[in-house]
DNA sequence: AATACATATGAACAGTTATTCAAATGATAA
DNA sequence: TTATCATTTGAATAACTGTTCATATGTATT
């Protein structure tokens, strides 16, 4: 009795369209390609990550500096600061004992902007 | 004496480059806005949204049909749905018992496709 | 050497989030 | 009505994440 009220319901589940659900399977970018861009996405989702972002839009700039911006403590700037390393989205330069921060890659700023479009409607 | 340090030590961290600071915290944009594109980038930052979107570039789906192409559940298909929705990200018409989504903006894909650019370097 | 200081790092904690499971809607057909 | 089925929803759990605090590095200056 239980076997096939679960055989029922899992053939419901089948598909509505199967036309359409091979199609869009077919058209789907690779897994991993979809996991990165997710990924990507996963570090601009934090809002101090995206200020720092900004920050650096205007210019190169140090811990500290970053920290007095944003009125934040220079260890969790310095934390988010790693995130953004290992992404690849900024690099450093290191002067005695300061180390400056810029971005990596020209792409970040258009993808802000479009999302700042996005959301202005 | 552990005062003096402290002081000293607030001190310090107060700025490397006062222009720089002023500068940048003047042209940073909106709090609030900044605020809402991470809000934004949270949504994209999760795999199985990531997924859900870009089959529904192809084509609009039900639940079920994205369910499939996914491999996943239909209710955690569902949840992640809710959260597109409310982000307004997807919109919905019902056909009977069916629940057909759709892109709820041509940004989107835009966004995505910077994304995937930058992936690929 | 020792001190000062900018930055980095590790551990801990609190808050968030994605999936699962079970149950509830909502809609159609018999 | 009752049965069926696509979808939604709520609660629970497990995994993840951002900040803080304390401490460690690394570099320059004395």
């Amino acid at each position: 009795m239980e076997n096939i009220k679960e055989t029922v319901q899992e053939a419901s589940a089948e598909t509505v369209n199967p036309e359409v659900v091979k199609a869009v399977s077919e058209k789907l970018p690779d897994i991993e390609l979809l996991y990165d861009v997710a990924e990507l996405f996963k570090v601009f989702g934090d809002s101090t990550r995206v200020r720092i972002l900004c920050a650096l839009f205007e210019s190169e700039m140090c811990v500290c500096d970053i920290a007095q911006v944003l009125d934040m403590t220079q260890s969790a700037i310095s934390h988010q600061l790693r995130v953004l390393k290992q992404a690849r989205l900024v690099k450093y330069r290191r002067d005695g004992k300061t180390v400056y921060y810029s971005l990596a890659d020209d792409h970040i700023q258009t993808i802000f902007n479009q999302a700042f479009e996005h959301i202005m409607e």
